[in-house]
DNA sequence: TAGCTTTATCTCGACATTAAGATACTTAAG
DNA sequence: CTTAAGTATCTTAATGTCGAGATAAAGCTA
């Protein structure tokens, strides 16, 4: 079995103490570095169209939410795990880029809807099809077994992180 | 099969662009939120401890290095996947507070040579400790095998990424 | 209806990170 | 020995994030 840098620092921890069992820093190593290098080589794609991954994550909600393409900022921050400060943020890039728009709320006159703008609309379009081609890149070191396996793995970790 | 919410992300994109595959979005997906959830569940123990997880990943390093327990910038960023300028932050706050100090690197004088005081010695040894049994329990949603199968899996993948 | 609690959004200050550049030193080539 | 290129570390400015708090509106309770 080849090895990677994980193993090494196991081996080190082995060494140093042996009385600890440090089996689940593997797992949670390789995740942390995974996530580190996934988030920087699918950056790439959203850097061509102009977008950080946060930016990207918006207008991502708002397309796929369907028609009208619109969602309050709660909604939004609830469903990608950031503070209101954070959506705030973001929208507000948005909207200066004209990718989005901020509407009233006729139901309620303390909240907003996130409008993705056609603009807005052309660009996730385009983005997402590129992000998708690149993602299936990334992953070509796995079959579609593995993959399959994988993701039941993750599954029930991130449900019973989630309890 | 118990979904998670990321299946019902990949939901929503199967029915407004059925046309893409977005399966890659599944793995990916779990991936960068299963790092987040595990930042924030470990990141508690960190805390009980006063430290950050940059903090404890210098610390740790340091520890597992071990005797002397002395490494330079260079190698503690570079085993890290941080830049340069983040490592002088994180040391900066440890020598602060006593937990590392720098000393010259005698046989190059551009060099510094981080090394760990006793007292942060103490404190990584107590962390790593309650770290230890703290991913024991996140992972207990997994049994003995499914977790090889995750390491068989992330590991390949963590190959790739970084030919 | 009046008062209290909760909710939605935004503002602001603190912080960790990065990338680019500065400084000082080392190494290799001629 | 001199010079050019490379290396180690730190500095700085910009960025994205968070968390606490402000404001306004809605909803509940009596």
């Amino acid at each position: 079995m080849t090895s990677d840098p994980v193993d090494e620092i196991l081996a080190q921890w082995q060494k140093e103490r042996p009385d600890l069992d440090v089996s689940p820093m593997g797992i949670i190593g390789r995740m942390t570095r995974l996530a580190k290098y996934l988030k920087l080589e699918i950056g790439k794609t959203f850097a061509q169209f102009g977008l950080n991954p946060g930016e990207f994550d918006v207008l991502a909600t708002l397309r796929r939410s369907g028609q009208p393409y619109r969602l309050s900022p709660t909604e939004l921050y609830n469903s990608m795990m950031v503070s209101s400060g954070t959506m705030t943020n973001r929208i507000d890039g948005l909207e200066k880029a004209e990718l989005v728009k901020r509407l009233p709320d006729p139901s309620d006159r303390r909240g907003t809807l996130i409008q993705l703008t056609d603009k807005g609309f052309d660009l996730i379009e385009k983005t997402v099809e590129a992000h998708v081609v690149n993602e299936h890149r990334i992953l070509e070191a796995l079959d579609k077994s593995e993959l399959e396996t994988f993701t039941i793995l993750m599954r029930k970790l991130l449900i019973s992180l989630e309890e």
